[in-house]
DNA sequence: ATTGTCTGCCC
DNA sequence: ATTCTGC
DNA sequence: GCAGAATGGGCAGACAAT
């Protein structure tokens, strides 16, 4: 799915535990301290957890006095930037955190610059702004949501922050939207949000687009606030006066910081209110701040921004949607695609105070009302794949908004935010698709092409006519810094003809001398920033595939043959630094040798296939002008999508329990209701391109595991165990040797009744169903809680990461693929016996089945992974228990066979 | 100087 | 990356 | 089928702790 793995961060707040053991550290040091009196909330102070637990007795009131006079204090510290941002200097942003850094030492006692009333008041929820906010129907239907009569409220309210829009207004919205899995409601929330900022603050338009997306910055733009689960746990102890223990139970029943805030806001008897609420802009420059800092101390200063911005959060809403916007996790069931559809209706309604020459004047909501159903859908259409399609080759909500908020609705836009050089385009995706038949079938009646699927690293190559390169990774990250051997290899392979272009292919670790192909493994060895050519250690190849700019001009609507044809004339192989990506051009006739393209592929280290449709063809041209999906040189604006015909159910989803017996090949062409374009596609994931992999077939290999242990989930599976803790026996030992953590393929039915078969709090007697009942491991007196649980790792199990949060009492086997096994440095599962310092982990680890006819005896043995690693890593055309000394080139042919 | 923790980003 | 789920 | 959510192994790099 094309989802924002970017930004996929666990925050899980696991390290919490960590700073138990550094809260008795500081704790002593406090002690020794004594005397200096501790204030509250600056950003200089100790980030100790254990400040707050040290005034322990101090009542709540004495508390609030004694942070009323720090927030007295840092006012006067203010004085002079605060009314400059009330001034309407736009980036007031640096004055708040440096005028907390610079006061304290002395200095600002009693000097009142003026006697402004500084009213920290102590109260129980909301205040009255507060009350209009809230009072907004954020949800209602766009069409009927009357603007007009919130803009003047909300102005006046937001006179106290200089015009900046409240974050209140944004939490209120994240509220609404997070409190249903409705995707209408979601998306009404945040097109009547944007609408209310269009109009009434639109400068804060850009900043909420970047809190609604969980990002602050373009991918290809670095900024990373690099703060994650540890600091803000801390910063929570910290504020709200929690023990890291209390925190962790929090966090073990809500699997969620931001829900962790807002309980213990709750719970906090009194509610201190800085006098001015915060703002969207003042969070986001916060983040800004945050991103910015480095260095020494960094991680200190930036515990003391987040500390800060948690206690200036007003409600218990406000601080929940802080900390998940902290941790870049808003679970609001909207992230790209709802805030691209939502600004597209946003601006088709709405128009900026005083809109430019160029704004394309937005609808009157009340006639849009009025229009037929079709016809407003239409519009709405039309404006959401503009949006769309202007995203996704140009993803930066920077550019897009400022342009939005210039020319509105307009295919202006795709000029201003289009494919531009140096800005990575979002790439094409491939379909999963589980085995050869399957592809073929998809596929049938087509010229296909398939390629190589190298285990490496997708690169997004930029040129410009000035010889300038960029070099983007598959989020789009920036990567030009680490790959400077490639960046001095364009010119050579830059043809003559060629000015600009911006090409594709996978980077591929490789052997200099012999061109063989190296694991992913060696790619990640590669030093990442500032590598000079010289330093570089680890050789590569770039094996090109695509080519979807050159000279000018934009080729993706271009069928792939021709962009393929282009690529291979107009630019110049060079052995071992820049090849085109192995291939066979074929069709669904070519059962045999697609299945050989395929296994030579396996056999040198490919992870499989891709599969993609060469040409466009007349009936699917016209299917697609029906649907205006095709791009022309200049991209056409969608007019019209139709509903989705009917479908009939497709061939029968294979189950994935036992059954070997691999479906037949060619079944009838199925019926396509979409049509299958030769076209480049950013950001979608068609069915014109293929992925193949052999993990994904029935015929994988498998392992037998024991489950062992396991962590609260978070999120929607706070309710369950997720992730669990996997192993292997080891035979010589007897030994439980962990292997894995495993959280994909489990059904919410199956987290159910898994969570409640280990049940620390569930009846504490009765033996394990399928024990038997010698204590083979006995004598050791695990000691057992609850039902099927272990008060701590037995002595059985091997395991030196993390610890869990919940012991299995071992009962059971669970059947798990996955894509490779990898040599591992946390995991000692089969250590010794293919290397001595590191054991053995999966890559993909996911869970298939349970194997109700195994018990735990009859687990998968480290010597079976060691067996399954061994073949992996060696000459695939020989069984590796009799593994000999051969290794020549690896320009095997392959005798395998695969899908009987 | 070395080791450990945390984060971001590859897959 | 992979997978599941609600719409 | 899309969009979103939850989370795998493992690496380099940046800091913090020792």
């Amino acid at each position: 799915m094309p989802s924002p793995a970017k930004r996929r961060k666990k925050n899980d707040f696991k390290s919490a535990d960590q700073s138990v053991r550094g809260l008795d550290y500081f704790f002593a040091k406090q002690q020794a301290n004594k005397g200096t009196p501790s204030s509250h909330g600056t950003g200089e102070e100790k980030p100790t957890c254990a400040e707050r637990n040290e005034v322990t007795q101090e009542t709540d009131e004495e508390y609030a006095r004694r942070l009323q006079e720090q927030y007295d204090k840092e006012e006067q510290g203010l004085g002079i930037s605060r009314s400059e941002a009330e001034d309407g200097i736009p980036n007031g942003t640096t004055s708040r955190l440096k005028s907390v850094e610079v006061p304290k030492a002395g200095s600002s006692e009693r000097k009142p610059l003026e006697p402004t009333i500084r009213t920290l008041s102590l109260q129980h929820g909301t205040t009255a702004a507060d009350k209009v906010t809230f009072a907004i129907p954020l949800d209602e239907d766009p069409l009927t949501f009357d603007l007009s009569t919130y803009i003047s409220p909300l102005q006046a309210q937001w006179s106290s922050t200089g015009g900046n829009a409240t974050y209140a207004l944004l939490t209120h919205c994240f509220t609404i939207a997070g409190s249903t899995t409705g995707r209408i409601k979601t998306t009404n929330t945040l097109i009547n949000t944007f609408r209310l900022l269009i109009a009434a603050d639109p400068d804060s338009l850009l900043p909420a687009v970047w809190l609604s997306t969980n990002s602050i910055s373009a991918p290809h733009d670095p900024m990373e606030l690099n703060l994650g689960g540890s600091t803000i746990s801390k910063a929570l102890c910290k504020v709200y006066s929690l023990t890291p223990a209390t925190l962790r139970t929090l966090y073990n029943k809500y699997g969620d910081g931001g829900d962790v805030a807002f309980e213990a806001k709750k719970r906090a008897s009194l509610t201190l209110r800085k006098p001015k609420p915060l703002t969207v802009q003042g969070v986001y420059d916060d983040l800004g701040k945050i991103a910015k800092s480095t260095g020494k101390g960094s991680a200190e200063m930036k515990q003391g921004t987040v500390e800060r911005m948690i206690r200036d959060a007003g409600t218990g809403e406000e601080s929940r949607y802080l900390v998940r916007t902290l941790v870049q996790n808003l679970r609001i069931g909207a992230v790209k695609t709802t805030t691209l559809i939502a600004l597209s209706r946003a601006f088709l309604l709405t128009a900026p105070p005083h809109p430019p020459e160029s704004f394309t004047s937005a609808y009157d909501p009340t006639s849009v009302a009025r229009m037929s159903k079709d016809a407003r859908q239409e519009l709405f259409l039309r404006a959401e794949e503009l949006l769309k399609a202007s995203y996704a080759r140009h993803p930066s909500y920077a550019t897009l908004v400022p342009a939005l908020l210039e020319v509105g609705i307009s295919p202006e836009l795709l000029l201003r935010c289009g494919l531009s050089l140096h800005v990575p385009l979002r790439p094409m995706l491939g379909a999963i698709t589980r085995d050869l038949p399957s592809m073929l079938a998809q596929l049938a009646g087509r010229a296909f092409t398939a390629e190589w699927k190298y285990d490496g690293q997708r690169a997004q190559v930029h040129c410009d006519d000035a010889g300038t390169v960029s070099i983007f990774s598959r989020h789009l990250e920036n990567m030009t810094d680490k790959y400077p051997d490639l960046v001095s290899l364009v010119p050579q392979f830059r043809g003559e003809g060629v000015s600009s272009f911006i090409l594709e292919g996978e980077v591929v670790a490789v052997n200099p001398e012999t061109g063989q192909l190296l694991p992913f493994q060696t790619l990640s060895n590669r030093a990442r920033k500032d590598v000079k050519q010289e330093d570089v250690k680890v050789q590569v190849c770039l094996y090109a595939f695509d080519l979807m700019y050159l000279n000018g001009s934009e080729l993706l609507g271009r069928p792939l043959r021709e962009r393929r044809n282009i690529l291979k004339s107009l630019f110049n192989s060079i052995p071992r630094r820049f090849e085109w990506v192995r291939n066979l051009d074929a069709t669904s006739e070519d059962v045999e040798s697609v299945r050989e393209f395929f296994q030579e592929a396996t056999n040198n280290k490919c992870e499989g296939i891709m599969v993609k449709v060469l040409d466009n063809l007349d009936e699917d041209i016209k299917l697609a002008e029906q649907e205006d999906l095709i791009d022309g040189d200049v991209p056409s604006i969608p007019t019209r999508k139709k509903a989705k015909p009917a479908k009939g159910k497709e061939a029968s989803k294979p189950s994935k329990a036992a059954d070997e017996s691999a479906e037949n090949a060619s079944e009838a062409r199925p019926s396509r209701r979409k049509p299958l374009l030769a076209t480049y596609t950013p950001d979608k994931r068609l069915e014109s391109w293929l992925k193949v992999k052999k993990d994904y077939a029935q015929s994988a290999d498998t392992i037998d595991m024991i489950p062992i242990g396991a962590w609260h989930g978070q999120g929607r599976k706070s309710k369950w165990w997720s992730p669990i803790l996997l192993a292997v026996r080891n035979e010589s030992t007897g030994l439980l040797e962990a292997v894995t953590k495993c959280m994909s393929g489990f059904t919410d039915k199956f987290y159910k009744e898994n969570r409640a078969k280990y049940d620390p709090d569930g009846q504490a007697g009765g033996p394990p169903e399928n024990e038997e009942d010698d204590d083979s491991d006995d004598l050791e007196a695990v000691e057992r809680i609850g039902k099927n649980t272990l008060a701590s790792k037995p002595m059985y199990v091997e395991y030196n990461g993390p610890e869990p949060d919940i012991w299995f009492e071992p009962q059971e086997v669970w059947e798990c693929v996955f894509a490779d096994v990898t040599l591992s440095p946390t995991y000692t599962a089969a250590i010794g016996l293919v290397s001595d310092e590191r054991g053995l982990s999966l890559r993909f680890p996911r869970f298939l089945r349970v194997r109700e006819d195994k018990s735990i005896e009859e687990a998968s043995t480290s010597e079976f992974l060691a067996e399954l690693y061994r073949k992996q890593a060696g000459d695939p055309d020989r069984p590796s228990a009799e593994k000999m000394e051969v290794e020549e080139e690896a320009e095997l042919d392959d005798d395998g066979e695969l899908y009987g």
